[in-house]
DNA sequence: GTCTCTGTCTACGATTTGGCGACAATGACG
DNA sequence: CGTCATTGTCGCCAAATCGTAGACAGAGAC
């Protein structure tokens, strides 16, 4: 039995005076509020309505009982009130801005778990490698892969991600396998635009830092492009490990220099610096936070 | 959604600090906890619960929402308390006759919740496997454990009632395990009088039907005596899951033909076909529906 | 590294919800 | 007094929800 439903059921009856106008007021027949009523002193086995032609009334028991449960009732309106607008459920639109492929490889999922929990907020994505500034181009919240950086955006750092160095075992069979970063010159290397690394991979280890010009023949500003020209064995390439991942897997790459790092970079929220950040951005950003912060980047 | 059921599952798993021990209190599985939790936090718009590796913990908003809760789930208690206690309570004799075995292993804690509700009410209860005429030999309502029929009597089903295969694996060991139902054959056999399938076993499967004759040792109308035979290794037995739950779950009795499934039996109420059921039949039979429904047969 | 328990998710059978329509009862009205 | 309209109940049935089983991935315990 829908308890709730039949307490509700027998309040409007008692306010109304008639079973058919509660069903009225309620949106439901006038056998569904029969059936309630009924249900309902089944289970307290008490006779709540006195069933009298064209007008319903309450017994003794059923007056009392109907003023404990239109309190009930309005108490947890009241409750459910209380703790929606604590953190009032966001509605309108949420504008969104991310990496092409950290949007098209992980965001998706995300997004429509998102989207059932909020399902009054609509939002907008924009997948693109261009930087675009939060405030002068229109979106609630940007996200960038990005390395550690000091910035007058202010930002939430989401998840860390792990670059690797990496290439097809068919490449390394042609030109051999790099053992320190410095031999990286003599190998063509594929080669990320836009970072602040530029042209030059940074590579620490025990033995400190490594700065190498390797020999690009590709600069590109879609790591995706990257691993697939990589796995075509065309060259190495310094990508994000959860787009390299599928192809480590299943052997189309694989990584070399496992003792040494590249700077760390991290996916970052990046919004626009009110005094009050809007409820919609935190909740979207604490929820990326929620998925991908457990995750091994 | 269920939004009473919602709430008593949030208040259980703050309570417990899981979803799985909310799930085994409330006897509900971890994925109804899980759906229930999410479609609440749904409906609010807030994240009520966090949840990390083997525990469940609420949030700020939660914890304030789980005060609200507890304390009307707690009052709505009291209100039904009240309003059933103050109730002139039915009063009179109730006569029931049930099936021994049931009688003995199931019927009296639930009686005893049932006294105690309306203390008012005396009830007479014979134990007995004769199938008796509630009209004729006067009692309000007969517990019957059948398969399902068509029969003048008007019936409620109470539950629905599995029997299983099994006996002392003392008795494999000395004749081996039957493998598919034609190996009854082969063994003896404890059987149950006075069932429809009466010295004939109907076990079905992936294969179709199997009508077997097993070489029977024991026939007796009473599942109990056909358990403690089976216990002492002298056959296999077909009885109700619940009679032979302790034996199965202290190894006394093992399960065979996992495969094969017995016509399903129920219990049912029969009561008088009078055009108004009295009160106190009515809350005796709803009370069972209520403590018996939730149950594994 | 393996085991065990967790929470999530999907598919599906069981159960409940809720409306339709028939019915009997009865107050309003002419 | 007869008719009409509205009421509440009940059986039947389609739609919706409940709740489980089982697969899966994650992670703590050992």
């Amino acid at each position: 039995m829908d308890k709730l439903g039949s307490l509700r059921a027998f309040v409007k009856v008692v306010e109304s005076g008639s079973f058919a106008e509660a069903g009225r007021q309620l949106r439901l027949s006038r056998s569904a509020i029969s059936k309630y009523i009924g249900e309902l002193e089944t289970s307290l086995g008490v006779q709540l309505i006195v069933r009298t032609t064209r007008h319903a009334s309450p017994t003794e028991a059923g007056q009392r009982y109907f003023e404990r449960a239109a309190s009930i009732l309005a108490e947890l309106d009241a409750a459910d009130q209380a703790v929606s607008q604590s953190q009032s459920a966001p509605r309108g639109i949420l504008r969104v801005n991310a990496p092409m492929s950290f949007g098209t490889m992980r965001l998706g999922p995300v997004v429509a778990d998102f989207m059932a929990r909020y399902p009054e907020l609509q939002l907008q994505i924009v997948l693109s490698d261009d930087l675009l500034d939060p405030v002068q181009d229109g979106f609630d919240v940007t996200l960038r892969i990005a390395e550690l950086e000091s910035s007058s955006l202010v930002a939430r750092r989401i998840m860390p991600v792990e670059r690797i160095v990496c290439a097809a075992p068919s490449y390394f069979e042609r030109h051999g396998k790099p053992q320190v970063p410095d031999d990286l010159r003599r190998h063509t290397s594929l080669t990320y635009g836009f970072l602040l690394t530029g042209n030059q991979w940074k590579l620490s280890g025990a033995d400190g830092d490594h700065w190498i010009q390797p020999a690009w023949s590709l600069c590109v500003n879609n790591a995706e492009v990257l691993r697939d020209v990589a796995i075509k064995g065309q060259g190495i390439a310094l990508i994000p490990r959860f787009i390299a991942a599928d192809a480590l897997a299943s052997g189309a790459l694989a990584a070399i220099l496992p003792d040494y790092t590249a700077p760390p970079l991290a996916l970052y929220a990046i919004y626009p610096p009110t005094r009050h950040l809007s409820v919609k951005v935190r909740l979207f950003i604490d929820f990326l936070v929620e998925r991908f912060g457990k995750d091994a980047g």
